[in-house]
DNA sequence: CAAAAGCCTCTACACTTGTAGAGACATGAA
DNA sequence: TTCATGTCTCTACAAGTGTAGAGGCTTTTG
C-alpha cells in the first residue's frame, strides 16, 4: 500500500486509535476496530487507514504475522502527550503560560490530589537549577 | 465574497493572524500583513483569506470603512485560549491531567514568577469549594 | 487625463484528516 | 473442491487549512 505523509501531528481520530492501541499494548486492526466500536462507529477500513497513517507517521509499527498485521505503538504516550502540549504552547500560548494554568484551575479540572502533586512538583522544580532560557 | 466554513478550531496560520489582530486591537488587512511579514512571509491575499475565514468562523468582525475593511476581534483571547486548552484536554489527555502539568515543569517553561503565581492560584483554588466533578 | 498605488474579490491548488466502499486473497469448514 | 469469512489493499471523496496569483475598482499624483 502507498499511503504516504509525514506530519508530526495527530488528528482526533488518530488520537483515538492511538489511545486504543496504547491500552492494548499491541493489537490487530480488527481488535482495535471492535474496541473503538463502543464509542466511534468506524468501519474496519477507517481504522485500518488510521493505523496505516500512524505507521507512516512513525507512531506505530506494523509487523506481519502470517496474514495478519500486529500493530504496536512505537512511541510512549508520555512523549506524544508532551509533544502535543508543547505544540499547544508554541502555537497558541506563544510564551505566556499563565493563561493556560489559569484555565486549568478555572475549569475545575484539578482534583485535590493533583493539586498536591502539582505543589510538590513546584517545590521540586524551584529547588533545581534552571536549565535554559 | 463567498468563503464559508464554520468549524470552531483555528489552524496555526489562523492563530498567528488572530494574535496579530489582538495585539493591534483592530486593523486592516494590509497592516496585519505588514506586522506578520516579520515572521511569516505571507502574501496580502493569504492574510486576507485568513481574515475572511476568521470572520466566517465568528472570531473576527469586519466593518467596511470607505473602501477599506477594519477587522476587529469578536472574541477575547482568554476565551479562545480556554477553548484550545479544553480542546487539548478532551482530545488528548482525556482526563488525566498530571502528565500535562508534568510536562510543563519538565520542559522548563515556567519562570520563577510563574511558579509563584501558580502557587498562589493553587492556594486560592483549594480554599474555594469544589464546583462540579 | 494617464499612470501608479492600494485594497478588494475570485478562483485555485495541494495537502491533511475523517470516513469508507469494492474487490482481492487466504484459510478453514462443509 | 467450493464457499464463507476474515483480513488486506486500493481508491476516493469531502471538508478544512495553507498559500497565493490575477484581475478589478478607486484614489492619488505627475
Amino acid at each position: 500500500m502507498i499511503v504516504s505523509s509525514s506530519s508530526t501531528e495527530l488528528g482526533r481520530a488518530e488520537w483515538a486509535v492511538m489511545e486504543a492501541l496504547w491500552k492494548r499494548g499491541h493489537s490487530t486492526a480488527t481488535e482495535l476496530q471492535h474496541d473503538l466500536d463502543e464509542v466511534h462507529h468506524w468501519a474496519y477500513s477507517t481504522v485500518k487507514t488510521m493505523l496505516d497513517r500512524l505507521v507512516s507517521k512513525g507512531f506505530v509499527e506494523a509487523k506481519r504475522q502470517g496474514n495478519v498485521y500486529q500493530y504496536t505503538p512505537k512511541v510512549h504516550r508520555r512523549s506524544v502527550v508532551a509533544r502535543a502540549v508543547d505544540d499547544l504552547f508554541d502555537r497558541v500560548l506563544a510564551g505566556s503560560l499563565t493563561p493556560m494554568l489559569d484555565r486549568l484551575i478555572e475549569s475545575r479540572r484539578l482534583s485535590p490530589t493533583e493539586i498536591d502533586g502539582l505543589r510538590e512538583m513546584l517545590d521540586q522544580y524551584s529547588d533545581e537549577p534552571e536549565k535554559d532560557r
